[in-house]
DNA sequence: TTTGAATTTAGAATAAGTATAAATCTTATT
DNA sequence: AATAAGATTTATACTTATTCTAAATTCAAA
């Protein structure tokens, strides 16, 4: 299961959600695919974008918004989004293991992962407010 | 912004989801309406639910699965997600302050919430397992 | 009663994503 | 080089969850 075959389409997709740190849609991918030039179908971007998760070079991530956004940093990581403008940042800080057991302990259940998406105000938009 | 109409139809929405304790999703709520003998035009379970949650007697949550699931307990609590049955159940363990105070300090966000969603297999699904 | 606002209804529309089937590209085999 | 098999791309149709629209209905003043 790790034969990978990147085609130009694929590697397309992936340099575009690599070197993007805004965790951008689908829809962002395709947009920023036709700036680079490129046309391809519609079907071929949600495939690639698949194929890719699949084969764990990005992530899928389903923040509670209409659609997914895409994330090339591989590292457990969580995600908080600004309620004022929108933008999606890293949160490394890691989910204290107290908590995880915690939860195990509560609900019977055998815990494997969380995600967690944090909501707040951005330092940018923060300062904007205040003025 | 207190007032609150309870049309028949809400109000039979409202019912089922404060009697239901597996988080239903819209198709849920319209399924057991018409096991109440109830025939609402599709649009109005829709409309129902958003009022619901507009006006705070339910919580519609994202879990990340295709369809949001509707929740008439208001305390502040999370959940988890059974990967084996779908099932999903509360955790009512809260978010140590400590980590939310950490994301602060790293992200410089002011974070308002967190939503947290718990993966795992629940006691149910563990002995079924192990057999 | 008439009037007007709010609500419900049926059905159309939208948005994100998946499925399909034909066309194209790759890779091996002769 | 010619062929066949397999994988991939493409264009388009479809699905699912949800929202929008416009007409019909209900409900409450005046
Ligand atoms: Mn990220
Ligand atoms: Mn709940
Ligand atoms: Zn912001
Ligand atoms: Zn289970």
């Amino acid at each position: 299961m790790k034969s990978l075959n990147l085609t130009t389409q694929r590697q397309a997709v992936y340099d575009i959600v690599r070197n993007s740190h805004d965790h951008p849609t689908a829809a962002d991918v395709m947009n920023r695919l036709v700036e680079k030039g490129y046309n391809f179908a519609y079907g071929t971007v949600y495939n690639s974008l698949r194929y890719l998760t699949e084969k764990e070079l990005i992530r899928e991530l389903k923040l509670g918004e209409s659609a997914s956004r895409y994330d090339a940093k591989l590292d457990d990581h969580q995600h908080i989004i600004c309620e004022v403008c929108g933008r999606v940042d890293e949160v490394m800080s890691e989910i204290p293991k107290e908590w995880s057991g915690a939860v195990a302990k509560e609900t019977g259940y055998d815990v494997h992962h969380a995600h967690v998406v944090f909501g707040g105000v951005c330092s940018e938009c923060q300062t904007k407010r205040t003025k």
